[in-house]
DNA sequence: CATAGTGTATTAGATGAGCGATACACCTGG
DNA sequence: CCAGGTGTATCGCTCATCTAATACACTATG
């Protein structure tokens, strides 16, 4: 896989927590499936220009979750999940995102109507139109 | 005012940057109008069990970016913004909140409806009735 | 002027997270 | 066994942040 996550060392979450939150979006998004291999610590490290310690940590995380399985001396792979567990997963990703929204309105003070407007309004500026093919890929 | 802003030491977020965030949200939302005085650096500090250092660094921001105005000897207060520029920022934190939203959810890969459909799911749960009220307040 | 309240500036110190380097344990293939 | 790949564990170093103490300039009050 290509593995371009967006890593921004100035953020102040940690470079890990980046890395370990673009995997699991990645999953949860149906970009990786069960048994695709992830690159290796060093390779990710070399990528992303970060020392392996780091990649590993956030795999280290991932693999806490259940997300990612190891393969001693073969590699990091992605875990075997339950049925649906990548469509409740992404489920429960947009609903901290969302819930992370509101919470952030409702100290605006705006009405849900005013929410609902903003985020049609982002999607339209943000989300290019190649995106949108994407939205109908999963469901 | 009460100052009740929410400080989480173990947040990645520096404390003085909580601290400004709160501030401009509570001048967005209206709780804080033009005029009105803020805590003295050293009284918000003892509130918030920071040192008066920290409270000082976040209110320079809010006075860099025009949000306070310091009287020197008397004290920090809310500055006074052109006719409707409260509301303006408050379009505006309320903008940059629902980019972020709209591209976690582009980044799973989910469509617009679903996504809209998140946060009006999310804001039944995380805003309880009496939030309700202040919704009407603006605009 | 004296006092006490403001914000500001400076310095120094402590703490802790993040990260880099290295060595180790395990598996595959020769 | 050996060589090269994997993930893992550990040790320090760096650095941003926060704290603390102090001093200063300004304003209101008496």
């Amino acid at each position: 896989m290509d593995f371009e996550l967006s890593i921004d060392p100035n953020e102040p979450v940690p470079i890990w927590k980046q890395i370990e939150e673009g995997v699991r979006r990645r999953i949860a998004a149906g970009g990786l499936h069960a048994g695709d291999a992830v690159p290796s610590v060093r390779e990710a490290a070399v990528r992303l220009r970060v020392n392996p310690a780091t990649v590993a940590r956030a795999y280290r995380f991932l693999v806490d979750a259940g997300l990612l399985s190891v393969r001693r001396g073969e590699g990091t792979f992605v875990a075997k999940l339950g049925g649906d567990a990548a469509e409740m997963l992404r489920r429960e990703e947009l609903g901290r995102a969302a819930r992370r929204y509101t919470g952030t309105a409702a100290e605006l003070g705006v009405s849900i109507d005013e929410a609902l407007e903003a985020v049609e309004d982002a999607w339209r500026r943000n989300v290019p139109a190649d995106r949108k093919r994407e939205g109908q890929a999963h469901g």
